[in-house]
DNA sequence: TTGAAAGCGCTAACAT
DNA sequence: ATGTTAGCGCTTTCAA
């Protein structure tokens, strides 16, 4: 059986209360007693039990974070890097995968038993869309990631997915493209990433005095490789012109360059192909994927701060905050800056 | 203040003692019971405190998966299945990530307290070696994953790294190549992943007659696909010939297919590449890489099935188990079975 | 089939 | 600066 305070109090002479005190950092112990606890206490090889400590304290130190899954890597960096953030403030992460965007599974993970071991959630959810905001309402410190739902009950840590979108595609303009197709985009939208970043498309687009196309825009239900790649295969079949792809993610944008290639295109030269996520994996493909960073990083420490906050804001509730990343252009071969 | 056992008690007029059989689904309740005590419970609400569940019972429902970083893919794609199959127990999965092969870290987490909030760990080291054996016998039940060490305390859930770098070897050899370069050996490493693979390479080398040639080997220190890159670079740089490549995983391989196509040679015409892993990725490169799956899904589903009875065996301690996953190659385009 | 009561190990008031 | 005590919400004997 593990040691508890009460072995550890008997056996350095002291109260249970003064070994609590030394474990958890109090002041005002005297230099000696704390030296007697802490002897006991390696001799004993005492660690506290953490479900007796948050049955008493009503926290875990654990937070939860839901998303689709993990073997996208979108959401892998995401999850690493809120890891990280997580584990400065000493917290602990537990992960639950809703599926690939299954909207019921999101709803009903909100409000999961297995939540009860955590001191709050950092929700990114797929299927989810604004008619489902009112689900967000839950009893719990809850952040919301991703561009599904805006303007919801909770704190929502998010990118600036127009504008950016909107920087990729005056970004290819500039390099002289004019025919710019896009990959990915989701048919009757008007929320979440596909649309948003197709909006930012059509914006710059429209500045441009480029009349927009529907024809060079592909349609795809899911955001894999091979949707990317299906999609190039069904425009190249169109036999539409362009020459410039914006995939509305790097795993489409990969699974369409992989395409055009086999199609005997050269990239960039014919066609110019542009990212957006700015994964680790981007800068190894041939060639190498221009993209832009949406500033994963900082959602994800941000995440964890506001999460954080609200959490030891406790019984007041501040009203819901809406925090942007920043984003910027990650230039490689896929389409330099000049031709 | 949410709910407790006893709201619902004195809601539905029974004792807490009927409640808690109703939750935990216990026989011999009467049905008209049974259903008031339902009736209250959604009335109210309720939600068991998993906290105070544990704290009685000692058990979490929580198993810990500690892995080198989830950016890797190759832990990502791990984890992912992980979780699927913890789920289909009832188990929920806490990652901590213990940096890229950071021995002092992977000790150091093996008694971190933050394990107390789980029933068991699944254990994927990557710094530890053989030496450390003794340091996995811990007081919590413990699942090994990886190649780091052998026969040591506990079950060791891992695949069959010899006999199938073999394999991938002899596939390259049964296509006419005779000169096949290696990318991602460790100097002086005589265990882990990367010294079997070799290991494995140079028995089916062996067996063809053919000499071994350490200046066709590419050291690397990391798996990522930048050592791939660097390491391939090097080998050209020597000016050694060779017309296949082993990469020993699939992210050494992707990089290093990466300069051997900048440098103007044709995969597979002019060399052929295999990596090893079966990564969901490797599917989409250009050209596609022929790998080695070690039967991830497998190792995942296993590990969490041989710690759940690990868990429920309690005291008695069975002698400790090593179970070996089967593997399969992956026939793609970087090398094709007939030239 | 259901109830009463003890206590898991800890923290937080309060007392000294 | 340290000790005493109550009780967090649940499961688990033991009784009825």
């Amino acid at each position: 059986m593990a040691a508890t305070l009460h072995d550890v109090a008997s056996l350095a002479g002291v109260s249970i209360k003064t070994v609590s005190n030394v474990v958890n950092d109090y002041q005002h112990i005297r230099p000696s007693t704390r030296e007697k606890v802490l002897a006991a206490i390696t001799q004993l090889g005492y660690k506290p039990n953490l479900s007796a400590r948050s049955l008493r304290s009503g926290r875990t130190g654990v937070i939860g974070l839901a998303l689709p899954e993990l073997s996208l890597s979108y959401f892998a960096e995401l999850a690493d890097a809120i890891i990280r953030a997580a584990e400065r403030h000493k917290l602990v992460v537990l992960i639950e995968q809703t599926g690939g965007g299954d909207r019921d599974r999101e709803i009903a993970m909100l409000s999961s038993p297995r939540l009860q071991l955590t001191d709050g959630l950092i929700f990114s959810p797929l299927g989810m869309g604004q008619e489902d905001a009112a689900a967000l309402d839950v009893s719990y410190p809850l952040v919301l990631l991703g561009e599904r739902i805006f303007d919801g009950p909770t704190d929502h840590v998010t990118m600036r997915n127009v504008e950016a979108a909107k920087i990729a595609t005056e970004y290819l303009l500039k390099t002289g493209r004019r025919r710019i197709a896009v990959v990915g985009a989701h048919e009757g939208e008007v929320i979440g990433s596909a649309a948003l970043r197709l909006q930012g498309y059509r914006e710059a687009l429209a500045d441009a005095g480029i009349a927009y196309d529907d024809s060079i825009v592909g349609y795809t239900t899911l955001w894999h490789r091979a949707n990317g790649a299906d999609s190039m295969r069904e425009l190249l079949g169109r036999g539409v012109e362009f020459d410039a792809v914006f995939g509305l993610n790097d795993t489409l944008a990969l699974g369409a360059m992989r395409v055009l290639q086999e199609s005997g295109r050269r990239v960039p030269d014919d066609v110019a192909v542009v990212g957006f996520d700015g994964l680790d994996e981007a800068e190894y493909s041939i060639p190498s994927l221009t993209t832009v960073d949406p500033g994963r990083e900082w959602i994800a420490k941000t995440a964890v701060k506001t999460l954080l906050e609200r959490i030891g804001a406790g019984d007041e509730k501040p009203a819901p905050r809406t925090l942007l990343a920043d984003y910027r252009i990650l230039e490689r071969e896929s389409a330099p800056a000049r031709r």
